[in-house]
DNA sequence: TTTAGGG
DNA sequence: CCCTAAA
């Protein structure tokens, strides 16, 4: 019986822009134990630094234009002007800036209260300290709040204040600042990454003028990458001119929405489904968004040491800064626990892997000498743009202009609300660019899977290719393994089923649902499985405390998979031990309560390792803490008024069934301690 | 390591 | 969920 209309919706893959923003190294000091908030944030982090990186390798001198700044202080005072989100600002800017900013194109999201906010690099000029890089969206209405908290995020740039939200171009692109980064006197080119990785280690700064291509570039972001149904590929932006005359694959900014329901079982069979899909795709931004400010938010303290040098009164954000600084810095020891995280972490257990680091810095042949260099210090993949190789040197010179996320298919419930969907497809895509990145080569709609091959024997160093030269963001073991896509493994004990099928019938978007997401032909991507057989990538090591799945671009419904699959997508570089990162947060669903309830019944409270041992040995992702802090927020949800719960609802009959077994333990507890006590003072 | 409790 | 004192 089917309970659900479902549809299914298989976004052909998104585009993310590739905005560039600090590196971490070029911070300087880095504090000694840093926790973000989940490792998500963390991957966009990186996918944004790796991403900006590549781009501002690439376009190769790209640095402040002098026309917003010819020097320090002129920037400066620029930068004030974009903290005051002086919109006039943009009267002064290129005119295909401003045009941009009024058309609300991809690259032009709308930041601070809705003040388009950019300026433009170009060779000469430096980046200032807090120039940094985020990724976001195509999506040129994102709204909310969500945008003016970058308001909050401040920086220092060379002891003056500055404004840590800012959005500018580089070549086209926008770049958002979000925190502190570089020295000042810094330039673009000179900047490199060796912190965050060794990406770009033989990365020839290309050289490369992008003046002339600008506009163009210009003309390209122009258009809003509207959501379009149609039979075409994933569409990164690209050069109108460079557009292939091939196979829809290069339409412009266009996103395939694949949409289906339960008739259409046939991956190749698409129906469209505009309206759903365009508002489906908007949450996009503002996630993004969310993890970036919640990032930022996080280490606002980070360039505190900077803004101690600038002048309080001049600097009224040097208040802000600073008392966030201090009030982190008193909430949190900086104690380094490394081993604790490491312990912990399943990733940096095993294979320690930078997100791209395989990518780039792997001991394989895929990425090595010069090719690589050249490859990524311009990587393009749609914008590309490329100078005629100079004698001598055959360096390609590249720019990412986006990158194409894999395909990722989601169903949902009819009934579910159009902010389940926002979410479900903002989690899906958070899954996957959370997961251990691997970077996917496609030349002309192909992907180029040999990774032993040059450039050259590619095709890639050909001028006339360029334009098809593509980069994708795809799971590390994608291909690999099925990644499941169920809720947590059936850890509890018996009658658990049952409670699966009691939660499936939910109305509310539910984990239980055992959706079964469908194979991507595309990106030859597993489908989930309804098993959990904990299919182990040959690459991680799951000796760890997990049995999750690690790699997952399939996404499907239940929230709980996506936190699941987003939880391992931690990259962690050894050495970087103070990427301390925080374990995603992983809901209760009704069954795990129920079988929480059924264990403390029985074992009371304070035995916390026997529940654990009872109920939930299994489920690696719980400790005993985990359940000892839910049954804290158990009693105490149950004590208060439905109206003020939150989240997922508990059934009534296991909040009362907590209460009371709270009070019972609680009284043995106490009659314990009384007895106790009498006993002492019997003696 | 586990418990307990604050954040 | 995190953190940590205390057992």
């Amino acid at each position: 019986m089917v309970l659900h209309r479902r549809l299914d919706y298989g976004f052909n893959g998104y585009q993310v822009p590739v905005v560039p923003r600090a590196s971490r190294s070029a911070r300087g000091r880095v504090p000694i134990k840093k926790k973000f908030d989940d490792q998500r944030k963390r991957a966009f982090e990186i996918l944004a630094t790796v991403a900006g990186k590549l781009l501002l390798e690439s376009e190769g001198s790209g640095c402040f234009d002098s026309s917003h700044g010819k020097d320090q202080d002129n920037r400066v005072k620029n930068n004030n002007k974009w903290e005051t989100e002086d919109p006039g600002r943009l009267s002064n800017a290129d005119p295909c800036e401003k045009e941009r900013c009024d058309e609300k194109p991809f690259t032009c999201l709308p930041r601070m209260k809705g003040h388009h906010q950019s300026c433009t690099l170009n060779e000469g000029s430096h980046v200032p300290d807090n120039f940094g890089f985020d990724i976001s969206f195509n999506s040129g209405n994102a709204q909310g709040s969500e945008k003016a908290s970058f308001v909050e995020k401040s920086a220092a740039v060379n002891g003056r204040r500055a404004c840590g939200s800012r959005s500018c171009k580089v070549g086209g692109d926008s770049i958002h600042g979000v925190e502190c980064a570089t020295s000042l006197s810094t330039p673009v080119t000179k900047r490199k990454i060796e912190a965050e990785s060794s990406i770009i280690r033989n990365v020839k700064t290309g050289n490369v003028p992008f003046r002339g291509t600008l506009n163009d570039k210009m003309v390209l972001a122009r258009e809003p990458p509207a959501l379009v149904c149609s039979q075409s590929n994933v569409i990164t932006p690209s050069f109108r001119g460079f557009i292939p005359p091939g196979p829809a694959s290069w339409q412009d900014d266009t996103v395939k929405v694949v949409c289906r329901d339960d008739d259409e079982n046939s991956i190749g069979c698409t129906s469209t489904h505009p309206s759903t899909m365009l508002k489906a795709y908007r949450p996009l931004p503002d996630i993004i968004d969310r993890r970036i400010r919640n990032l930022s938010a996080s280490r606002c303290w980070r360039v505190a040491p900077n803004l101690f040098r600038t002048d309080k009164k001049a600097n009224p954000i040097y208040h802000k800064v600073k008392t966030c600084y201090a009030r982190q810095r008193s909430q949190r020891i900086f104690s380094f626990k490394r081993k604790k995280f490491l312990d912990r972490s399943p990733l940096s257990k095993s294979s320690g892997r930078f997100c791209c680091e395989g990518i780039f810095n792997s001991p394989d042949k895929r990425s090595n000498g010069d090719n690589c260099g050249a490859a990524l210090g311009g990587s393009s993949s749609v914008a590309s743009q490329q100078a005629p190789p100079r004698s001598g040197d055959c360096n390609v010179k590249l720019s990412i202009k986006a990158f194409k996320v894999p395909e990722l298919f989601i169903e949902i419930p009819v009934t579910a609300t159009v902010g389940s969907l926002k979410r479900t497809v903002m989690e899906a895509v958070t899954a996957i660019l959370g997961d251990e990145l691997h970077v996917g080569v496609f030349l002309q709609g192909k992907m180029v899977r040999d990774d032993s091959k040059t450039l050259l024997q590619t095709g890639i160093s050909q001028d006339n290719k360029h334009h098809s030269l593509g980069f994708m963001l795809e799971p590390r073991h994608a291909q690999i393994m099925p990644p499941e896509c169920t809720e947590d493994p059936p850890l509890l004990p018996g009658g658990t089923s049952q409670q699966h099928t009691k939660q499936t019938a939910s109305p509310v978007l539910q984990p239980g649902s055992s959706n079964v997401s469908q194979v991507s032909p595309v990106m030859n991507l597993s489908s989930c499985v309804e098993t959990n057989l904990g299919v182990v990538p040959p690459l991680v090591d799951t000796s760890a405390d997990n049995a999750m799945p690690k790699s997952q671009a399939l996404v499907s419904v239940p929230a709980i998979s996506m936190e699941a699959l987003a939880m391992f997508a931690l990259h962690q570089k050894p050495g970087h031990s103070e990427f301390v990162q925080r374990r995603i947060r992983r809901p209760f669903s009704v069954s795990e309560v129920e079988a929480l309830v059924q264990a403390v019944e029985e074992l009371g409270t304070g035995r916390w390792r026997d529940v654990k041992l009872r109920a939930f040995e299994n489920a690696n992702h719980r400790t005993y803490v985990d359940l000892k802090d839910k049954w804290k927020t158990l009693v105490h949800t149950a004590r208060i008024s439905p109206q003020q719960r939150r989240g997922e609802p508990v059934p009534q009959e296991l909040l009362d069934r907590v209460l009371a077994a709270h009070s019972y333990w609680s009284q043995q507890q106490d009659k314990h301690q009384l007895k106790g006590t009498g006993l002492q003072l019997c003696l």
